[in-house]
Order: structure tokens, then sequence, then C-alpha cells
DNA sequence: ACCTGAACACCGTTCAAGT
DNA sequence: ACCTGAACACCGTTCAAGT
């Protein structure tokens, strides 16, 4: 009947599989059935399933808008507030970027802009890919907890409150992100303060 | 024939499993299998697969030493170097445990160890927290990256050096990854500078 | 070039029934 | 208390064959 299916097409339907039902649910033949087409029409357009959750990352993360603000470390902490509302926005959609980023698939624009900030703030080459490293897997390691406590709690396996918290404190929120954030910055700033190296 | 089975005989058979061919072959069948029983009856001793896995989890970071050192600094960058070290001991280990930690399911003790030294450098409790957290996001994200870097590039999928490194220079290594626990530690050292607040 | 149909080789989990 | 046997309801991937 309709024309043939495209990439596009089936990261669309992948796109609104994982917001309903999440990562459990996005399975090759829930995404084929979604667009009335057989399971093996699927490999024709992407060799495996990874390399369709690859495609899918890349998507989520093309939505990350630039950043502004007038300063290096302003720039900084908000790149890292604007990646996690992004990541915040498709259910495991933290962890879905995380593996893909830990499988090499695509994906690596996240790592590049914070490198550009932090290489526009004046650190040098080797500070720039440690800084940056550490603030991707802050931000990717933290969502993932935070978006699986979530829905880990609507499912009602974890109690909403209390209990599981322990001694740790209400552990996620938006302050409690920015600290991280601000710490990892205070750190950077630690490597800015020489600026002519004597040898 | 031989008496039942408990607990500590599953995971030991699992993490030989684990060990031999990483999680892809950590199947409950292949566990009941090498244990000569049928599948079902691992569910007498575990509710569910994650929950084997989160005993996995706990079994591979107890046997993480006990960390010495002439300075919290000193402790800290080692405690996360022998985590590392601890995790890279086991096929898949890092990722095993960065799930278990997400879902919340035992093992907070690495985060505890690294709050209880921060504690003893006379770090504030909310500092405490954020900067455990710092740290054991970097050293399960840098470490579950690294060893799927050198399984994928055991499986011939990446070349072992080159192409795919771009210009991130050469990903991983010790130095690299102390490098980004120095980064945070100059971080936290920030937060200890003023020992008498005002008010 | 793009898709169907059907199969292959797996999964985790449940549950009555045995001992 | 601990395990068997058998089934249920799924998976990702391949591949000859169609159009």
């Amino acid at each position: 009947m309709a024309g043939n299916i495209t990439r596009a097409d089936i990261l669309r339907a992948a796109l609104a599989i994982l917001d309903s039902g999440g990562l459990p649910a996005l399975a090759m033949r829930r995404i084929a059935g979604e667009l009335g087409v057989q399971q093996s029409a699927l490999y024709w357009h992407f060799n495996s399933k990874q390399e369709l959750l690859a495609g899918l990352a890349d998507d989520i993360l093309e939505r990350v808008p630039d950043v502004v603000g007038d300063t290096w470390r302003a720039r900084v902490v908000t790149l890292a507030s604007t990646l996690r509302a992004a990541l915040l926005e498709h259910k495991d959609a933290a962890e879905l970027v995380a593996t893909a980023f830990a499988f090499k698939l695509g994906s690596k624009a996240p790592f590049r802009r914070f490198a550009d900030e932090l290489h526009g703030a004046g650190l040098m080459q080797a500070d720039v890919e440690t800084a940056a490293s550490v603030l991707l897997h802050f931000v990717l390691g933290y969502t993932t907890n935070e978006q699986q406590h979530w829905q880990a709690a609507t499912l009602g396996a974890i109690d909403a409150e209390g209990t599981a918290e322990d001694d740790l404190g209400p552990q996620f929120s938006t302050d409690r992100f920015v600290s991280g954030v601000e710490l990892i910055v205070d750190g950077i700033d630690t490597r800015l303060q020489g600026p002519h190296p004597s040898a």
C-alpha cells in the first residue's frame, strides 16, 4: 500500500515505543509491527539491533540545543544540565545513550561538546580529554540511576520515599546533579591557574 | 547424588561462566547446566536473575581490599584504582556492577568506602555525598567503557589501535584513569579550604 | 532495491508435581 | 525444604524466495 519504509521511519517508530514502554518494550518485532512490516525487513535498513539503538541515541542527542553563557563555567554547567534534561525526556534514554557510547557506536558528539567548551577555556589538550571524560561519565551515570530510580518507584518496586534511601539522603534532584558538575568544574579550574609555564 | 545446591554454589558457577564468556554467556540454563540441575531449581534460591546478578556484583566488590595511604588524597586515588583493578579481573564486571548499582540492588558498599574516606578528610556531609557520587560514576563509567573496548578489540570488531581512536588520543590506560580521579580530587580539595565558616 | 515467510537457536519465568 | 519436568511467552538473526 504505502511506499517503502526508511531508516527515519524506523527510528521514529522506535522512539515512540521507547517513550511508552522503555527499553524492555523495544523489540524488533514490536517496531516492525508498528510499521506494518515483517521484523526481517528491519535488517535491510540496519545490520543489527545495536546499530538501530545507536541511531536512536544519536537522534536523542541531536535534540540537545546549543548553550550560551558568559563564562566557560556557566556554559559547561548549562551543557551538562541540558544534556540531562534531554535524556530525561525519553524513558530509559540515559541507559540507551550510555550503552551506545560504551560500544563506540556513534554518539561521541556529547564528548566533543564538552571538549570544545574546555578547549575554549584555555585548558591544555590532555586535560581537555580527561575533564570531558569525567563530565560525561557523571552526566550519563547520574542520569541513568536517576531515571531507573523514578521508573522503579513508578512500578512500585521501590516505595516512593524513605526506606530505600537509608542514610544517603534525597538522592536525586537537579540541585544534587548541579553540585556534582560544579565539583568537577572546580577541579578543572585548578588546571587553569598557571598561564605561563616556566619550561 | 551430591547434596543440595547452595546460593554460594550458584554464585561460584555464575562467576566462572562470567570469566569465560562474559555477560552474554550468563544464562540461567547455563548456570543450572554447570551445576547439574534444572534451570527452575535456581529460582528456589533467587527470586530472579537480577537478584542473582546483584549477588554476583556484591561478591566481586567484597574482594576489593582495604586501602592505606598517608593522606586522604592518596587513599581516595588508591581506592579508585583498586576498585578498577578488581573490576578488570572479571569479564564484563564493570557493566555488571554499574547495572546492579543503578538498580539499587545491594552493592552500595563502594559508595560508602568513598564516603568514609571523604568524611575522614573533614568534608561536610552534603559534599561527601556529591563527591562520592562523582567518583563512583567515573570509576564505573570509565572502567565499563575500557572493558568493552578491550573485548571488542579481542573479538576483532574494532581494530586493535588507530582508526577508531580518531582525535581522542589513546583512550584507555591507568594513567588516563588516574588523571580523571585526580581532577575530581582537586575539585574536592577546593571544598576543604575554609575550615572555620563565619556563620 | 526492498520486503515476505518461515525457520533457527535461543531467552527468563512459572508451577504443578515429585521426594 | 529443595528440586524436576514441562510448558508459556517471548527474544535477535538469517535466508531463500518473492516483487
